[in-house]
DNA sequence: CCCACAACATACATTAGTGTATGGACAGAC
DNA sequence: GTCTGTCCATACACTAATGTATGTTGTGGG
């Protein structure tokens, strides 16, 4: 009896006794997010998931919803923080195109598990407030992001802020589209090529 | 009590004494699934907004998952038959594109209702194969429409197919994080010029 | 040594939702 | 008229999930 307990815990992956944070139940959500969305975000489901039962959930967090505005907050926190770590380089304008290009597209497509909760929180952000307060945030930042290469490309403000829109539209529409259908690495590197063309075109 | 029951059925928006078939059903649940996704698709709700009990429901699907099958099964067949609707006018290309760029996104995202639907459906189809499968026929079906308005525009058959692409995911990526917002009318008529604009840029 | 607290287990109450079985009203066929 | 089938109501059983209240264990401080 006591040994099936003990295997029980011992399921979790990284140390066998060391106790649980909050950050644990936020991983482990983001699994279950990334799955299946925040529909079926359960509590029973990530107490299986770590090895324990709910009571430990109930010391973690007040309730299922301070799991969930933990976790978006979360999100929010690392989306914005990572904007800061694009710097750039100082080369030629198209070559920081495409980097940016291969980043936000080849790059994004293959870190399957961060899309899929990013694609969770945007359509959860179209029946919760919260949520879509972070999404418009998160947007904002990228968008103006874009604006900050993009002023090298043109003079004119609004067509600054036109090419970074379609930018970031054509991004998420491709993120939303192929990802996961057969194929969808060689679509998403054409697509890249010719975003790349299509704005060179528009330097004056 | 007799006149309670009336009045409840009399909520109902149509008849009053006409009895309900799969189709009302399928429409009610249209309105959850815009406003809360297949997840929160309950059959309870439908028939509270029905103003019949469940019993009505079972009799015309025979369980909760008849009812999501048929619905994107409707939904599919709406959505490639649509298409047909639209013939060429044998206008001059330009015109025929900023038309189909118009359809695409001004058209489409004042249909709120569908529009909410169309997301729904497409973060559904990620952890639903049946859905996936639907949605896959009908993203093929409405890029080979656009391959039939490019191929006037070069004969690159490649660059045909990637131009249907690109626009495409720019129309989905518009409605995925536009619609709703603030401004939104006003950004999407500037997405569209400026697709219109690279778009013909391409031309050979 | 024990004690106090953090971290988790256990057990229970409660709720929301599904599915099913059966009964009833009502309209048309004959 | 009554019979039959359609359409819906009612009542019940069942499940999954939440939240809460309380019990248990392990561990460092004094």
């Amino acid at each position: 009896m006591t040994e099936s307990k003990a295997s029980a815990r011992g399921s979790r992956k990284a140390s066998d006794k060391a106790q649980l944070t909050r950050d644990h139940w936020l991983d482990a959500a983001a699994g279950e997010v990334a799955a299946g969305g925040f529909g079926h975000l359960r509590v029973m489901t990530l107490a299986k998931k770590l090895g324990v039962t709910r009571g430990s959930f109930y010391w973690h967090f007040k309730d299922h919803g301070d799991l969930v505005v933990s976790f978006l907050d979360r999100w929010r926190d690392r989306r914005l923080h990572e904007l800061q770590y694009w710097k750039p380089k100082g080369g030629d304008v198209e070559t920081e195109l495409r980097e940016i290009l291969e980043l936000l597209l080849t790059d994004a497509s293959r870190n399957i598990r961060r899309l899929q909760v990013e694609l969770a929180v945007r359509d959860f952000a179209r029946r919760n407030d919260y949520a879509a307060d972070l999404v418009t945030q998160v947007d904002a930042a990228r968008i103006q992001q874009n604006c900050t290469l993009f002023q090298r490309l043109s003079n004119d403000p609004q067509r600054v802020k036109d090419l970074s829109l379609l930018l970031y539209v054509a991004t998420i529409g491709s993120q939303v589209v192929l990802t996961g259908k057969k194929g969808d690495a060689e679509a998403i590197r054409r697509i890249e090529d010719l975003l790349a063309r299509v704005v060179l075109e528009q330097r004056d």
